[in-house]
DNA sequence: ATGGTCGGCCTCCGA
């Protein structure tokens, strides 16, 4: 019953601690990883190798960065999402691995939305839409994780009047997360939790932690081969009240074998 | 309360 996650790191040398403790206690077989703030040379092989994960990495200096830690070998990369021959952001990279395709991906942010970073953010999301489509035509399993910088509904937030302009949760952001979602993928969450008030992010700013001013952003999406075997869907808040943590906690699923 | 917090880093930018 293989255990896929996903978590936002923000700075994988930051983080390592608290990664490979979480790692120790949750023991899930897939961690895709993104926002590393580093490049591929600095990603911290070695203590993953230790922890028993062979690891995948595309870095980029200062920003961006994601990644793959398995249980198994990752075979039949594809580093950096197809469709732009000038892509330099990475923000995406997909493999097989424990019969499974799976991709890690860093969606653009796009704020301000008067900027050409919301334009890029709408056309990234257009490019991964074809990725996806493609990747269904191959009818295997495939978990499409990571931080989608999306707020797909109201329930994902917690002041939705108050996000109405921000692009998380534009009605084009949220227009061209649906259109993913039509092709044929589950949120694995949601597909299994309809409450309100589930949320994988707070802002490091004032109390958002504490009075838990969250957003919903972090998603893991599934073919239809891989959501018929979907057994659980957690998010793990644990993470997000440790020292030092990541502004995202980790969310993970369980596929039965 | 016209702010607040992180991380990386050519002391500000991106989130």
């Amino acid at each position: 019953m293989p255990k896929v996650a996903s978590w936002n790191v923000n700075s994988i040398k930051a983080r390592l601690p608290n990664v490979l403790a979480w790692l120790q206690e949750t023991a899930p077989d897939v961690l895709l990883m993104q926002e590393l703030k580093t490049v591929e040379d600095s990603f911290p092989r070695l203590e993953f190798e230790a922890a028993g994960y062979h690891t995948a990495v595309v870095g980029q200096k200062t920003y961006n960065g994601v990644a793959i830690a398995s249980r198994g070998p990752l075979d039949d990369l594809v580093e950096r999402l197809p469709g732009e021959p000038d892509e330099a952001q990475a923000r995406y990279l997909e493999g097989t691995t424990l019969g499974l395709r799976v991709a890690s991906i860093y969606l653009p942010n796009g704020n301000p939305v008067a900027s050409e970073k919301y334009a890029y953010k709408l056309a990234w999301m257009a490019r991964l839409g074809e990725r996806a489509a493609a990747l269904l035509a191959g009818e295997q399993a495939v978990v499409l994780g990571g931080d989608y910088n999306v707020i797909p509904a109201p329930e994902d937030v917690y002041d939705p009047a108050g996000w109405a302009d921000d692009a998380l949760y534009t009605l084009d952001s949220r227009r061209a997360y649906r259109t993913i979602l039509n092709l044929g993928f589950t949120d694995a969450f949601r597909a299994l939790h309809p409450e309100p008030g589930a949320y994988t992010y707070w802002d490091y700013k004032g109390a958002a932690w504490s009075a838990d001013h969250g957003l919903r952003i972090d998603h893991l999406l599934l073919s239809p081969q891989a959501a018929d075997r979907l057994a659980a869907c957690e998010i793990d808040r644990g993470p997000r009240g440790e020292p030092k943590a990541s502004d995202h906690t980790p969310i993970w699923c369980e596929l039965e074998t």
